[in-house]
DNA sequence: CTGAAAGCGCTAACAA
DNA sequence: TTGTTAGCGCTTTCAG
């Protein structure tokens, strides 16, 4: 292995100074010449855990995700890759499965390591391990106070959920949500709804899902029984002492479309007899058709945020959260066409 | 931060015997209690780094993949993230936009890094800057002679698309795909095509979008167009000299979609007109319904296979190429029942 | 089995 | 500016 002593020795300087052109401090042009020559020549690179050991900086920036089936998820983690990689961080990547346990050992080996920072969809209060060598900015998440964090405007994507379902016909809307207990973010979805339908005094419903009742907060695929059950209190003949419902929020796209399948079962169609509005906004293979109507959230510009963030908070610099970034309607099949 | 030196103080003994309880050396039953009650007394953890520079290993695997929107990746990088932790071995993950100058920066980027090994799917020959200090494994692709890979039985893929595609009613077959001139394991698809219309007398026709005519290999929208008019020469009615085609073998499900759309257009209907089958297995959400119907790769197998392979290459061991993982076929809508 | 000591390749004082 | 040198925290001989 070429090292930077042979570099010195090759271009005839000592090594603190091959070290100053490699980082970028003053030294003269000509030995400057010199060890660029003698670099190249030999093909020497800079051992980084040699670098690391002194410094005590990576360029590493480890991500938790809860999973990668979830498009949502794969599309943020294609974000922030992009982002990172400009300004030459690279990831190490770590998949929770929204287990606490798994959370905290990659914390663990985070701090081993020596990386430079974290940015996670985490499900723990995760901060408490998170000492002052590590940066952590959190993805839709806001557990306590004194934790960074970046999200999509949840209350506003609520408020614009119910309030399309409205515009598109619905009378009797109903809210579904699955929720973790630590992510106060998300719940803003809901919130939002409600707050829209209580202010413009449309009949409205909800029903959450605790973590415990579905498989997982972000993939609710094999829940289809406990959907179904909830449905049919809201939608079938049993639902006489109520108006039915006829315009259905789901706190994710996952959700949605596992509601769908349900309605459908029921003999309704979507949308002419049941409306229903997602959240994330995928799309098929990520860029053909929405899968749903639903609240696209602006995952580059959440994933840009968080990078933006982690960087000041390894600069030192103050930093404050950003939990407003704006999401927008995506018109899918599953509304009806903008009422006139 | 506490240090190795810090244990052995507290402990009452030499760093070496720490190390050595550390690695799980010889260390007398009443010394090695006597060092882990400091290191958990202190909270010590082994600075990787440190360790790496003295064993210029680190428990680092990179991971090369062109992209994240599509899901074939996504769901790769999921069961290689799953497969690799077994062995506690972290993913740093690189995106390369099927670009080889970013892919030979990873390389040497890994170099830097001591990274253990590589993994990837690469459209560049990057086994010649691979050197004997890192192992590499490719996944779908078969530069030359030498190179590590594994992927899927694609000759036999091909087969069972035609078959499939006769067996279900077509009788004039046409096969579309888009082609790296460096993989020529995905080639076998168009070929298994091919052997098993020949053999049995089908009739059919190939076309082939070379990288340049077609945005990326695994990415087909954006050349609608190109496929459109493709298909007008098979499907529409400038096609009176020869037997219209009626199945269609698509080289991926990116493709099979956009081909689908694109029929659709003509007024035609899948599958009562066409039907088409793709390649790679999508389904909605990763966990639904098919987007198409399609040769499903076993894509937990070839991650598996993966991760084992370069552990034997890690462990200096012989290994053996593995292009032959089981495929099957994938049931959905753009195809017709069996016939009875 | 244990301790002492020599580095791994690099950065960053410090002295010149 | 440049060269010298002392470590960063760890593993690994090598004596004992």
């Amino acid at each position: 292995m070429v090292t930077i002593k042979d570099v010195a020795r090759d271009a005839g300087v000592s090594v603190g100074t091959v070290s100053n052109v490699l980082n970028g401090s003053r030294v003269s042009e000509e030995r400057r010449l010199r060890v660029e020559a003698s670099i190249q020549k030999l093909g020497y690179q800079v051992n980084t855990l040699a670098r690391g050991l002194k410094t005590h900086k990576t360029d590493y920036v480890v991500v938790i995700l809860p999973n990668l089936t979830n498009p949502f998820f794969s599309l943020l983690l294609a974000y922030l890759e992009k982002t990172l990689t400009l300004y030459h961080k690279q990831i190490v990547l770590c998949i929770s499965d929204a287990e606490k346990n798994k959370e905290l050992h990659f914390i663990e080996l985070a701090r081993r390591n020596k990386i430079d920072g974290v940015i996670g969809i985490t499900y723990t209060n995760i901060d408490d391990y998170i000492d002052d060598s590590m940066a952590f900015v959190s993805i839709d998440r806001h557990f306590h106070e004194g934790i960074h964090v970046v999200s999509a405007d949840n209350f506003e994507g609520g408020k614009l959920a119910a309030a399309t379902l409205y515009e598109r016909g619905s009378r009797n809307l109903l809210s579904f949500q699955t929720l973790s207990s630590l992510s106060t973010e998300v719940r803003k979805r809901q919130q939002g709804f409600e707050a829209w339908c209580s202010e413009h005094q449309v009949s409205y419903s909800c029903n959450t899902f605790s973590e415990d009742q579905v498989k997982s907060v972000y993939s609710s695929y094999g829940s289809q029984d406990l959907i179904a059950n909830v449905l049919r209190a809201y939608l079938g003949s049993a639902a006489e002492n109520r108006p039915k419902v006829d315009g259905i929020f789901a706190s994710s796209d996952h959700l949605a479309l596992a509601i769908c399948e349900e309605i459908q079962k029921f003999g309704l169609r979507i949308p002419e007899d049941v409306q229903v509005i997602g959240f994330d906004g995928l799309r098929i293979l990520n860029q053909g058709e929405p899968l749903v109507s639903s609240i696209e959230q602006p995952v580059p510009a959440i994933a840009e945020a968080a990078v933006d963030m982690l960087l000041k908070l390894l600069n030192h610099e103050n930093v404050e959260n950003v939990t407003n970034l704006p999401v927008r309607f995506l018109e899918g099949w599953s509304t009806r066409p903008r009422q006139a």
